[in-house]
Formats: structure tokens, C-alpha cells, sequence
DNA sequence: ACAAATCGACCGACCGTCGGTCAATAAATT
DNA sequence: AATTTATTGACCGACGGTCGGTCGATTTGT
């Protein structure tokens, strides 16, 4: 049978087959974000992935040991993302306001992850929680602890376990979301500074408030 | 071919081949815990699960349609055992003292929670905590809810969002005991009293403690 | 009282699918 | 031209799940 000698794809663009690293992980990274938010991350199949992405079966794992490691460099980007987002939001405040640093910290927490809450599912599903050298948490939680042992040195409160506090807001934040995440932008807001509200009765003024 | 002409099983108690289903449906949950508590649930195959049970893999399916739905009882198991205990603490706290109660409650579940958090784990990843469905975050919130409701009430403390503060203790319980859990008993319960102190100034007691 | 009919717990060989491998090929780089 | 790097897809073994069938116990018919 003579079908098909070699065919060199006479029409259009030769377009290379071979792409830069970058753009091919790019390309798989997000094909496989797409199905998973479809379908599910068990329900994808990596045949499924390298055909959204065009890409041959092997070629996936030339840039991924795994399913698995696919989730976690998408988890990694993820997180990045939610970091810098705050961050930014961080930055825009006053230097020294921390009240104002505080709130924001938890308000944009609740938008972002009620926007980004299902990518942040699938991503962390199958993590263990307890990882200890679970990044993501790691860094949200650090910036966190920054800014109430910042407003504790400031004078602005007066609290004896900062991270246990840091890890209520943390975990309480995320939790909470969960139950918002239908509404619209707006009740979201509202429901944003409402937690606000409550987790900034956790950090007392420095007077005697003692219970 | 004659072999095996009935075989009454000459010696040793005849052990019938058959059990009642709740003993089996025992069998195979406690054999199905005991493997993805040593290997994860991923890792561990059917076939794992019905030769440490001693029944056939067809039995296996007898009694559950799938893996996943073995995971789904497995977990309604851990919860009513989560829920019962909570609730037992409870019933050994004076019917009115909210204060103790609440504190009784979240004390109770940083202590459960970090003794059971593997099962917890193994049970719930795979769950979407959005799933409105969830029975089990449902049940122990709404004991919560309860008790911030019945301290209102009974005017012991004044919350303006009564559900969020729920949400936040409830979310922030558990997030925050991922924390300690390595710990020892001695230091968990230090770690739940403080935890408990934090979470107890989301509740004001109705003076004017605006802020 | 006995046998035939019925029931359903239990069995395990079998199947399709899927994650993952690898030898071969093509492109890029030196 | 030689060497390294990207890409391919046929292939493999394992696993979840199915299905035709066995066997002891219980109920029914006589």
C-alpha cells in the first residue's frame, strides 16, 4: 500500500511541529485545565488531553512524569496567581493602615476564590490538607501572619496567638466562601465584608477586652 | 464429572458461606478503611479489597455499585460517628450554658478531628466541599448553628450574621487543626483552648462592643 | 413429609479502558 | 554530518467493572 509517502503537508503554512518548551507546556496546561473543568480530573483521560492539545500521547509525558504532576504544576499556577492577586490589592494599600491591609487581605481573598473556586477544587483535590510542604497554603499564610504580626507591632491590635488566628481567617475565609459562591458579585461583597467583620473581632483593639 | 459431591464440609463447624448483609457490609467497609488508610484509595484495587474481606469480587459489587460509592459510605459512616460524639459531649454540658457549650463544641472537634483527620481525608478528597448535597458539613453545622442561636437567644452573646459566624468557627476549626496535627494529645488540647479562646471573640456579649 | 421451585448471596473468568512506556523518526543545534 | 532534543503512536499491563452461572437455604405444591 502506497498511502500516504511521507506528505509533506503541501497546502497553508508549514507550521512547525516542534514549539518552545514554554508554549507547549502552556498549550498542554491549559487543555487539560479545560477538560478538567469539564469533565473532571478523573474523567479526563491524557488521550483526551494530548487531542485538545494536538499533541501525540508521548509528548505529554516528555513534559509531565504524570497525571498527577500535570495537577500539580496546574496548582502551582494557580497559586501563583492567587498570590500575586492579592498582593496587588496589598499594594494599593496605605503602607501602615493595617486594619485596611487586613480587610482587603480577607475581602479579596473571599472574590478571588469565589471566582477562581472551581479550578482551586480541582487542583487540590487529591492533596492532602496536612502536606506539610503544601506551597500554596504556605505562602497565602505567610502573607497573612505578615500583616496581623505587622498591625500587632503597629499598635493596631492585641492578639495572643497570632497564627492561630492567622489559620482561622485562612481555613474560615475559604470555608465559608464555599457557601456564597452561587451568588451573584454583589451579594458577594456584602457577604465579603461580613466576614470581615467577623474574623476583625478575633484581633482586638490593645485594651483590656478580656473575656 | 462428579467432583465435589455436595461436600458438607466434614470437619470444623460447618461456617456457613453466607452471612447477613450487615456483617458483610461490615467486613468489606472495615477491610476497604484499613487498606486506603495504609495505601491510599487510589492505590488500593477491588481485588485488594475482596481478598482481605475473604469474599469474591463479585460480592464486592453485590454490595456497592462502585469504588466511589463505597468512598460515599465510608463516609457517612465517619460522619454519624463524628456527629454522635460531638453530640454526646454536648449532652454532658449544662442544657444552658451556651458558653461552655460552644466552647465544649469546638474544644470536641479540634479533638476529634485531629484524631480521625486521616479517615476524614481519605473520605472527603474526591468530595466537592461545594456539593450542596453534603450531608455531612450540613449535620455538624447546623448543631453549630444551633448552639449560636440558642446563646443568642438566651442573650449570652450578640452576633449580627449568626451563619457566618458558624461558617468561619466551622471552616476554621477544622483547617486549623490541620496544623497541629502531629502533635501530642497534651499540646492538642492547649492548641483547642486556644482555638476556642479566638473563636469565642467573634461573639460578643451583647454590650456595645462595635467597632 | 418430601420434593420441586424459587431466591439471592456469592463466585471468578473475562472485557474494555486507561495510565504509562519505548523504540523509532524528525527537527533543531552544533 | 553528527549529536542532541522534540515528537510520535503502537504497545503493554493493570485495573475497575460485568456477567453468566453455582449453591445452599427457604417457600410452595402435593
Amino acid at each position: 500500500m502506497d498511502h500516504k509517502t511521507t506528505k509533506p503537508t503541501p497546502l497553508a503554512a508549514k507550521a512547525p511541529r516542534t514549539k518552545p518548551a514554554e508554549i507547549r507546556l502552556n498549550e498542554l496546561m491549559t487543555a487539560a485545565e479545560k477538560l478538567f473543568l469539564a469533565k473532571g480530573v478523573e474523567a479526563t483521560t491524557i488521550n483526551e488531553i494530548v487531542k485538545e492539545a494536538q499533541v501525540a500521547k508521548g509528548t505529554f509525558y516528555h513534559y509531565f512524569s504524570s497525571k498527577n504532576d500535570m495537577l500539580v504544576a496546574l496548582g502551582e499556577r494557580y497559586t501563583a496567581d492567587f498570590l500575586a492577586r492579592l498582593q496587588k490589592a496589598l499594594d494599593a494599600c496605605p503602607d501602615h493602615d493595617w486594619l485596611q491591609r487586613l480587610r482587603t487581605w480577607i475581602e479579596v481573598s473571599v472574590d478571588v476564590y469565589a471566582q477562581t473556586y472551581r479550578t482551586h477544587d480541582i487542583v487540590y483535590t487529591n492533596h492532602h490538607h496536612h502536606d506539610r510542604s503544601n506551597q500554596a497554603r504556605n505562602a497565602l499564610l505567610d502573607q497573612l501572619l505578615a500583616i496581623i504580626e505587622g498591625g500587632q507591632l503597629a499598635g493596631t491590635w492585641r492578639v495572643e496567638q497570632p497564627r492561630v488566628v492567622a489559620l482561622l481567617i485562612y481555613s474560615g475565609v475559604h470555608g465559608a466562601t464555599d457557601d456564597i459562591i452561587a451568588a451573584k458579585a454583589n451579594d458577594r461583597a456584602r457577604f465579603a465584608h461580613q466576614v470581615a467583620d467577623a474574623c476583625l473581632r478575633m484581633l482586638p483593639p490593645p485594651k483590656k477586652t478580656t473575656r
